[in-house]
DNA sequence: TTTT
DNA sequence: TTTT
């Protein structure tokens, strides 16, 4: 069994930041992903990829991606369904973003320091990804890529 | 902008083949992938994900797997809405298949044959994976992986 | 900055296990992954791509996996280089499984169980993919999907 | 049988374009990926990816991008081998670009009008990724994704 | 609505 | 419900 996604594409709109009850961060956000061809009406279309993200990555995301923001995401599909008020099942489809890359934040302060390269991980304090303490501000560091730790994830 | 999934999984039905009023074959499916970890009650949950593919690859899909094979699906996530009878949009997240792995055809006389491997794809005949002829039976070449051709894409 | 590889295809002779001065098993081995095309003679060529992978999902890869196994690799694409006993140094680019996926044990009695899908990743104890206990043998499951978990990376 | 790579990085010297004796065009460049995890120095380390890319898109590669750009790649693995001078047979292992996504220009008049998104492809002209005109500059767009078309695959 |  |  093998299950993996890579997206490169801009954020639909800010990432939505929220908290389980447990106080964990999970940020659910949007990929607009440009098609590379054209339909027959000869027109560009995109697809808008649902997203969601864990832990310190949640935050990260939330902290210095927003609207138009530029990122690359690395996950896999995740299938889930649940009943509406109306009591009908309904199936949601979506990426669970494993590593997220600040590619260029578009417009913000950041962006004008040349940010392309930042990436976060959902918990790599305790796989193979980091070693390092984390590192709050993704352009202290000159635009280039970083990880930054998590704890766990949350199920 | 990119859009890259890579799935390895069990088919959850026969694949269920129609052609558009076109004439184009067109397969949808479901791939059931199962998840690596278990959830917090300890169980091994499965992804659901659909998928479709066009063409050829389509009418391969569904002559030679069916409910339980093995396959490998290579494409993108596609997003699409539409108006349901009740004039409601529903949005869709689906699978593209651009390449289809047989791996295993699970229960099936192919299978008695030790099917592992072989490759269909959308459009092979006009694009750099295919210069041979069609190959209409994936287990006349001991299994192993075959390309087979098709024309077109239907959009 | 994004780094993903996945790939399909058989073990070109049995997983070169060994371990570091310091007890880390490592086990290097070959994919074979027959392209889709054929080439301008109309032969099938293929790709021979070596990989390594660690600890525990390298023990699993020896004791399960031989020459002609059927096997998923999920990774990255690593570059290193050494000074040979010439003095001249010499270029490697490897493929660093993160997770393998047992597809097809060819020709074990494992096989003759109907094996297919066996995951083992590197480092699944302390990471989102595995709460559960290890299990070592992968067929005790009827052949489908496990984890297996392993304490830390080597570097 | 599958062979996916997804890679995010920076060209480490402008694109080496050639031509084959048919004419074709072919482009070598390298790819630094910086690694997401630090080496136990604490050092932040990268992987340099030899890869390849075939006709318009080589050329596109070669017009538009240079050392110290930031793209995407989506292809291959590819493995061959010759006989070198001293008549030693040396074993190539690099990625063969199917497509190649323009992210930043770093540095060139291209990076100034805000570029984040060019993409070609290998020969989109008569597969599923390009029904336009080809269009040549890729900035004429506003910075954001258009494929190139290509006419065929040179092997 | 799910596979093994 | 969509980005540039």
């Amino acid at each position: 069994m093998m299950n993996r996604v890579v997206l490169v594409g801009r954020l639909t709109k800010d990432p939505d930041l929220r908290y389980t009850p447990n106080g964990v961060a999970v940020a659910n956000f949007t990929v607009a992903v440009n098609r590379p061809f054209s339909n027959q009406q000869g027109d560009r279309e995109a697809d808008f990829i649902n997203c969601v993200v864990w832990r310190r990555a949640a935050e990260n995301l939330a902290n210095f991606m927003k609207k138009g923001s530029l990122i690359g995401v690395d996950g896999r599909i995740q299938t889930r369904s649940f009943d509406n008020q109306e009591g009908k099942r309904v199936f949601i489809t979506e990426v669970v973003a494993e590593t997220i890359q600040f590619l260029e934040s578009k417009g913000s302060s950041q962006g004008d320091r040349g940010s392309a390269g930042f990436q976060t991980n959902q918990n790599p304090s305790q796989n193979n990804y980091d070693r390092r303490n984390n590192e709050e501000d993704p352009f202290a560091n000159n635009g280039e890529p970083i990880d930054l730790s998590d704890d766990d994830l949350p199920f």
